[in-house]
DNA sequence: GAGCACTGC
């Protein structure tokens, strides 16, 4: 796993660098900056009598007031072995080149004033590993820092580097090491843990477990510009604890210092924002707040302070097509052919497509026309990057070039954020990507090619600038451009928000309407979430979160799984360890029944997992792997192989399975004993099939008389996905639950089971009866 | 007869 690398680490860059991206994404909003002034000068006047509260503040100030005048004089910790403290050492002059380098001081004086901070960083200023290590020895930091991160593999190999940039150990290493990161499956944090990585989901979860974040002295939110739903959450529960804290109604001793980091931030409206949690919001003209932070790199108002950090990138020519163009597959063929004549090695090509079935009729087109090259061109190697692609595919974006070839990368928009492409001096972007969309009145999500916003053609266009200046073709036209969407429709506003309400209700939000979301969702969207909590019974009728919710929201499953879990623990259904099988396989991120892709594999892997079919559905036959694979102790690898079942697949379903069963425990769904045993001889699907209607009582389909299904709800006609065992019966069932909508070309149920109509009805009735 | 991307005590 070497996707995302830190932005930090191709720290080395050279000096003369224009940052085309910041300029893009800020022109025409008049920002004057200053030249880098030595950081700190530009401080404005405070109003410190204000926030004051530091008589416990000031005491650890005297004590450590060694450590803060020089960030470089870490204290050598226990663990500072000889080659750790080299280590550090040599990086030091690293860290001293990044451009954030030089605002340390000011982000430490800001943040002894004020408890928040703004800080807008663009890629490669050094903020995600810098920003903690400046904070560390500081007065008010006697507790851990917490950093999310929107990804796993960006926690860890973040933690990785700061660790080694600290001179200190590192997660598991040793309990004596500093830094850690914490990441589902994986916790490496330990009791001297001072600076903690960690996914926004695990942020979200701890929340949950202590509302006040005790734990911390500081959270530094990084990637805020992305806007998950996750990350929207954060900011609206961090929000509402400061603004408690500030007024004096929070138990907590310590202050909390937030620091809320950005690419491109919305400065502005993240300052209003937390403003507005200060009461402050009406007094303050919306054009004072703009004056303040438009003059300075280093600003504060009254609460909130702002920095701005300059980025490291390259300037990146933009080239459009004269006119729009039908088939962007065959221009972006042209150009990349247009390119490899024309530019000199080295400079490898990326391409942004909107999903595998481009990337692959490109690179079918690209090789059928390379072999009609001169034998004296250099080779062109494409090299398809999606998510769905097998790991060791992945890696081979990051082989280097070989002598006398160009890469040319195919990339979903995976390369946008997830995977850093090295060597890449060329982006052609066609302008569009695959989004999910939720449309909350037919309770549906559809996934289809849209347009991308002007942000993010600027972040695929910023991928050639990142080691030496590029060019990036757009498969469209100027004119075209100037229509997008400024930036890319935050993920809160077009998804299911039943999973963000229940953490909300289960943190104590009763008042969802009136939580402070940076966006807010339409009123619609967050009633029918509110209802469908309602249905599954995470609710009690007066709005605040039953028993059950609470259960659920404590579960590393989607709700309706996490209802169908407790459903399972009934004593009348009786079938928890069963259905947790079946959740772990449909919770894990890859099918563990893979494509095949020739006929006459097809025909093999039909044969070889024929046993593991079920004639109930998918659901049971789901149910049946994972337990033959459990039972298998000698080779599992061998086993997958034998039954054309994907091992990485069971693997992460294993992993997922050991971990409901744990939470199951603790929840006390499950006894100890319940956990040795590894299979029930012969599993109820009645009961198990009841169950999951519970959770799945929106997913259900009847049959109608001319051979199609009708959903119950809304009256929607879905056909069964291909992938299904039930896919072309000709007995069809009279109903049908599935676990999966998908609107492609036209609305399929995937991961179906055939249930019976008055199970279904049941199954409404209590939904219903609240 | 088909597959954007992330993520959870």
């Amino acid at each position: 796993m070497s996707k995302t690398k830190p932005e930090e680490s191709n720290a080395a860059a050279t000096s003369q660098i224009t940052n085309n991206a910041a300029f893009e994404a800020k022109k025409g909003k008049k920002r004057k900056r200053k030249a880098d002034t030595a950081a700190g000068a530009e401080l404005a006047p405070s109003s410190p009598e204000k926030r004051q509260k530091s008589q416990q503040s000031h005491r650890n100030q005297q004590r450590k007031s060694n450590q803060e005048a020089r960030p470089q004089a870490l204290p050598s910790n226990g663990n500072g072995a000889p080659h750790l403290l080299r280590r550090r050492d040599e990086l030091l002059k690293t860290r001293k080149a990044l451009p954030i380098w030089p605002h340390a001081d000011s982000i430490r004086e800001a943040l002894r004033k004020n408890n928040v901070m703004v800080l807008t960083g663009e890629t490669g200023s050094g903020k995600s590993t810098q920003v903690p290590q400046f904070l560390t020895s500081e007065p008010w930091c006697t507790e851990t820092i917490a950093i999310t991160q929107p990804r796993r593999v960006a926690a860890i190999s973040l933690a990785r580097r700061v660790a080694e940039e600290m001179g200190s150990l590192f997660g598991k290493q040793s309990p004596a090491a500093k830094v850690g990161y914490s990441v589902r499956f994986d916790n490496a944090c330990g009791p001297e843990t001072k600076v903690k990585f960690l996914t926004e989901g695990m942020l979200l979860q701890e929340i949950l477990r202590d509302p006040e974040m005790n734990q911390y002295s500081a959270v530094v939110v990084d990637e805020v510009h992305e806007r998950s739903v996750n990350v929207d959450l954060i900011l609206g529960f961090l929000r509402n604890l400061v603004s408690e804290i500030e007024k004096g109604g929070s138990k907590r001793k310590q202050p909390l210092k937030v620091v809320i980091m950005s690419a491109t931030a919305d400065v502005e409206g993240l300052v209003k924002f937390f403003d507005e949690g200060f009461g402050n919001g009406a007094e303050r003209s919306k054009k004072e707040t703009q004056d303040e932070i438009e003059d300075h790199t280093t600003k504060q108002n009254d609460l909130i302070s702002t920095c701005f950090v300059e980025g490291r990138q390259y300037p990146v020519k933009t080239h459009y097509l004269p006119e729009p163009t039908m088939d962007w597959v065959e221009s972006a063929l042209k150009i990349i052919f247009k390119i490899h004549y024309k530019e000199p090695l080295p400079g490898d090509i990326l391409v942004f497509l909107t999903g595998q079935d481009k990337i692959e009729s490109l690179e079918k087109l690209i090789n059928d026309y390379a072999e009609g090259m001169e034998k004296e061109m250099p080779k062109l190697l494409p090299l398809p990057l999606f998510a769905a692609l097998p790991q060791y595919a992945q890696q081979r974006i990051f082989e280097p070039t070989p002598r006398h070839a160009r890469k040319v990368i195919l990339a979903t928009n995976i390369a946008e954020t997830s995977v850093t492409v090295p060597g890449v001096r060329f982006v052609i972007d066609c302008g569009k990507s695959k989004i999910k969309q939720f449309r909350s009145k037919l309770g549906l999500e559809s996934l289809l090619a849209k347009p991308v916003s002007k942000s993010a053609s600027i972040q695929r266009k910023g991928r050639a600038g990142r080691e030496a200046p590029g060019q990036c073709y757009r498969l469209y036209t100027e004119p075209d451009y100037a229509t997008l969407e400024e930036r890319t429709k935050p993920e809160i506003l077009r998804c299911d928000l039943v999973q963000a309400i229940l953490t909300m209700k289960a943190r104590g939000v009763n008042d969802v309407l009136n939580f402070p979301f940076l966006d807010r969702p339409p009123i619609e969207a967050l009633k029918e979430a509110l209802f469908q909590l309602l249905r599954l019974g995470a609710l009690k009728a007066d709005g605040t979160v039953s028993d059950i919710g609470l259960k659920m929201s404590k579960l590393p499953v989607t709700p309706k799984l996490g209802r169908i879990i407790l459903e399972a623990g009934r004593p009348e259904r009786d079938c928890l360890l069963d259905v947790i099988d079946i959740i772990s396989a449909l919770s894990s991120d890859d099918s563990i029944f893979f494509n095949i892709v020739t006929e006459e594999k097809k025909e093999q892997a039909e044969e070889a997992r024929r046993n593991l079919y079920r004639r109930e559905g998918d659901h049971m036959s789901f149910l049946t792997t994972v337990q033959q694979y459990a039972e298998e102790h000698s080779d599992r690898r061998a086993w997958c192989d034998r039954h054309f079942v994907s091992h990485r697949a069971m693997q992460n379903v294993m992993n997922i399975r050991k971990q409901l069963r744990q939470q199951c425990q603790t929840l006390k769904l499950l006894t100890p004993s319940d956990l040795t045993a590894d299979v029930t001889s012969s599993p109820n699907s009645d009961a198990i099939l009841a169950s999951l209607l519970r959770g799945f009582i929106s997913n259900t389909a009847r049959l109608c008389p001319d051979g199609s299904y009708k959903t119950f709800l809304g009256n929607h006609t879905v056909a069964i996905h291909p992938s299904s065992v039930l896919h072309g019966r000709k007995v069809k069932a009279e109903a049908i639950v599935f676990s999966e909508f998908l609107y492609t070309n036209k609305a399929y149920a995937k991961k179906v089971s055939a249930v019976q109509m008055n199970w279904i009805e049941d199954a409404m009735e209590e939904a219903f009866d609240i």
